[in-house]
DNA sequence: TGCCTTAAATGGAACGTTCCAATAAATCAA
DNA sequence: TTGATTTATTGGAACGTTCCATTTAAGGCA
């Protein structure tokens, strides 16, 4: 069915009964047409249902104008927010990027950056995939194809980052707690296999430190970076015989994973426990109770990152600033009403 | 930096001392090299940092391998796990999908389809967007591309459909509202420019019909499909003389924001106001109350579509069949706890 | 009129692959 | 040995563009 066998540029140039060079120049909207073999032209592409052939055009000029944006893991509200600020300037510079998703696999975001170099992509905005091997992007550098991180960062890796000032997030909010009352704190999810673990951990650590917590009352649980993660985390610091009173999550989906577990104990967030998560996203508050955060204007920094590429693709570079994005606490309900010491006591400590 | 000029099947010839037909040949796994050949040639692949220029193999074979998969909004967690879905299916087909996401925006949707098609796409799945026009696919038909829509479908078109038994899931959940004694239900959220709307708003009425909800006692409101377009109904519908006591929502992020404005006004959940959402997202499980919902099975109809669309690039075809998929309802806490008509008196009206 | 300049359009080579037809080398049958 | 067959390898044309160097047409000026 349909006009079999593609129309070319050659055929437009008969139909119009131009030559193929000017088909190619009316294409690429150049001023040296007469307006009127233009329009010739154009309405001989619209009547033959001719589509351009990028990757013929690439052959010649090497200049492909695809972008590639390498999200680990779509599923994360928050990682689709960062991809929608990103696609935002792209699409404002007449560029559409192709997201691909690694699901937090390094053997599948192996695949993808190769199908993606394979397809001549001019930049990339990257997220990488937990577990990422050092080398992984190796290939690209020597390709001399511009690279970001967003959000995450490779441990030793010459590669810009746009991220978040976790280390001062993750202290605004321990400090927070501590100015809660709060004496014995947790540090919720997360694995020491992701550079932003360290970071934000770090923030807590030095936020305990120079506020007065003992070593011995900071506790660091481990866990997934999700709801479920929160859950079980939750539920193993509360099984100790001296539990925590309020902690900081690596991220939201924890911080509502606990919110979760808090409620099905029977235990009022925000009252019985503090609980503060981290990144802000969109849910946080809508949540019930609302989710005091610390916010990392997502949105933005993939804004940001897009635009780092674009100007590294312009100018012909690999290399460029980092660039660490602003942070600051919001504070919401999940910690409690107010600040007098004096914590409340639950109004009736059943569901 | 790096090596200048990228490789060329030529250059690695040269290297591995055989001929750029030999090369070919080895990349694309051809039985008839000699393995010894063949290793020769993937060790000067693997010197030279060659990478494969796609673009060039499609000039000649015009066969792209690349599936386009166009979503309406990626930062609905519904449409992500649909797109999640899809992939694992692409992934192990030994395909690397691009996502597009369109962000429900027809003029969006078209750049998005057009650089596609430059691209050379193998096939496309497609969640079209709201208001897309009737037309918007022909260039695609006319090229003899394969597409198939999903979750949603254009008034007028052959493009196959894959989608929920979205009549049938508006049935069975508005007979459960009804079963449970409500007389006065609302139908929350959408509007009708989206065809689905008409499909579950339809068995929403056709339920009231069969277990006799007088007309009069079957309020629709629209509003836009998020959680925001919930509290707006919940709150017009309230205000309303005699106002419904149950209400079918569009879909689950409209139900999340009844559930908000109903804790916002001190109302209980479930026992105030019944309230069912629709598609069943990760997050309904997960809510306080736990939502009722009608399941569609998302992941799996991504996946059905990827297998549709692959087995029509297969079988160079631009036809298949259509597939509804089967729905169910899953109870949980959002409609209250029993089903003896005499709904319980809230323990006290306060939040 | 003839010459110069500018504007508009064009032919051909090149880009990096695939695939066909052809060759070369090795094996086999007689 | 010769011819046929099989196994590995190869050169060349083609794919649909771009871009450079040219050509052609149209004015402008003396």
């Amino acid at each position: 069915m349909a006009s079999r066998a593609k129309a070319t540029i050659l055929d437009i140039a008969r139909e119009a009964g131009v030559s193929k060079s000017t088909v190619s120049l009316v294409l690429q909207g150049s001023g040296l047409i007469r307006p009127e073999t233009a329009l010739k032209v154009r309405k001989a592409i619209e009547d033959v249902g001719y589509v351009y052939n990028r990757g013929a055009a690439n052959l010649r000029k090497a200049h492909s104008n695809v972008i590639g944006m390498v999200i680990n893991d779509l599923t994360n509200p928050f990682f689709a927010e960062m991809a929608v600020g990103m696609e935002r300037v792209f699409q404002s510079a007449g560029i559409v990027p192709f997201i691909a998703n690694t699901a937090e696999s390094p053997v599948r975001q192996e695949e993808v950056l190769k199908s993606l170099m394979e397809q001549g992509v001019a930049g990339l905005v990257v997220s990488p995939a937990r577990g990422t091997a050092p080398g992984a992007f190796r290939r690209l550098e020597t390709a001399g194809v511009p690279v970001v991180f967003v959000m995450r960062r490779l441990p030793e890796s010459r590669i810009p980052v746009i991220a978040p000032d976790n280390h001062r997030g993750a202290y605004l909010a321990t400090a927070h707690l501590i100015g809660k009352g709060h004496r014995r704190l947790a540090f919720f999810g997360g694995s020491p296999d992701l550079v932003v673990y360290h970071e934000r951990l770090g923030g807590f650590r030095e936020a305990c430190e120079a506020l007065g917590i003992a070593p011995a009352d900071r506790l660091v649980f481990e866990g997934e970076t999700s709801r479920k993660g929160g859950i079980a985390c939750l539920e193993t610091a509360l099984a100790m015989a001296e539990p925590p009173t309020a902690a900081l999550c690596f991220n939201d989906a924890v911080a509502f994973g606990v919110l979760l577990a808090l409620r099905k104990r029977g235990l009022e967030p925000g009252v019985d426990f503090a609980v503060v998560g981290f990144d802000d996203v969109a849910e946080a508050e809508h949540y019930m109770p609302a989710l005091t955060s610390v916010s990392v204007n997502t949105a933005g920094l993939g804004e940001r990152a897009a635009h780092v590429v674009l100007k590294m693709i312009q100018s012909r570079t690999t290399r460029a600033e980092d660039h660490i994005g602003a942070v600051n606490l919001v504070v919401r309900e999940s910690c409690g009403p107010d600040r007098d010491g004096t914590r409340r006591a639950g109004m009736g400590d059943a569901a």
